[in-house]
DNA sequence: GGTAACTATAAACACGGTGTATACCCTGAG
DNA sequence: CTCAGGGTATACACCGTGTTTATAGTTACC
């Protein structure tokens, strides 16, 4: 995924320098996963050659000098925009257990089993998560009961197409 | 995405050479979205080099050669193993729109608003999806399933996340 | 016999992310 | 006082995936 528009998203907030904004970014998106050094100067330095940041000086730290970078107007637009576009999810590219599961029965192998398995790993994972929810504060809450929600509609369709196996058979035969 | 796991589990329904593996790919999975010749013979290649598929022969068509490919050993262990693996679908990784919140509230921007736009663009593309599901066929009707499941879940996250909006922006603040 | 459309491949490129190298500063153990 | 270790700070080379565009043969038709 691309974390380049959240990154300019918290520079808007305020001119920062690379190491800074990697806390920052730990501190509210991190719950998930926290974001690379490497990332973070790799996609600073994109941003400049794209006119979305630029540098506005430079200050001795605690170590070499700190890069002080803002949002330039071009990025300040293209963030707004970005923030007003709605998002259109795009169907199963987003995970794989739609293409597993008619790959499995394309090459005639157990697709029952790996709706199966799936279907457990989400159980599993769903338990683990309920069990994180507990004590965590509520912008972890609100980025575990985004996972939850995903998780249940998977297993929705999980129930939905194990109980159309047989039709969808026939069908990907007719394909072959 | 990466979909050359894909192409391999397609490949290892009996050997093929691009041209007619990208029109068995878009057969089956592309109703989302078709799959582009240049990004199947950068595939293949990779796959080549990686030793999951072989050149097995160069045949006449009607236009330049056909080079024909089977799946190795390693790739039918590989593709095996894909298979038998489930997916831990990342929280919040997979889309924006818990970014985008977030960042409306640090930025004191209007995240009411955006999750309302996100809300509308949601349902617009569930009564789309709906109407296209009446004459698609089996595979395509589930793979519009899965998206609507996921869409529901977005719009479930959307109805909890503005009921604590104000919550929410109080936690911000303390990251600040 | 020329040109348009389809068949078939490849290579250059762009984008995002990872891993590793580098350098500076501060602290504390010896 | 010195020097080793750990935190601060940045940069770059590289890798994987996907896009764009170029190239070439084959068929069909006017």
């Amino acid at each position: 995924m691309d974390r380049s528009l959240a990154l300019l998203g918290l520079m808007s907030a305020g001119p920062t320098h690379g190491y800074d904004l990697k806390s920052r970014y730990d501190a509210i998106f991190g719950a998930a996963r926290t974001i690379a050094y490497g990332q973070i100067y790799a996609t600073l330095s994109r941003m400049i050659r794209d006119g979305l940041i630029e540098q506005i000086g430079q200050e001795p730290g605690s170590g070499p000098d700190r890069k002080r970078y803002a949002v330039t107007d071009a990025g300040r637009t293209r963030l707004a925009s970005w923030l007003r576009e709605p998002d259109t999810p795009s169907p199963t590219l987003q995970s794989n257990l739609f293409a597993k599961t008619i790959l499995a029965l394309v090459l005639d192998d157990d697709a029952d089993a790996l709706l199966d398995i799936q279907r457990h790993a989400h159980l599993a994972r769903m338990r683990e998560l309920t069990t994180a929810k507990a004590g965590a504060p509520l912008l972890d809450r609100l980025a575990i009961d985004y996972a939850l929600f995903q998780i249940e509609a998977d297993l929705r369709w999980i129930d939905l197409t194990s109980a159309r196996l047989t039709d969808m058979r026939k069908e990907v035969r007719r394909h072959g």
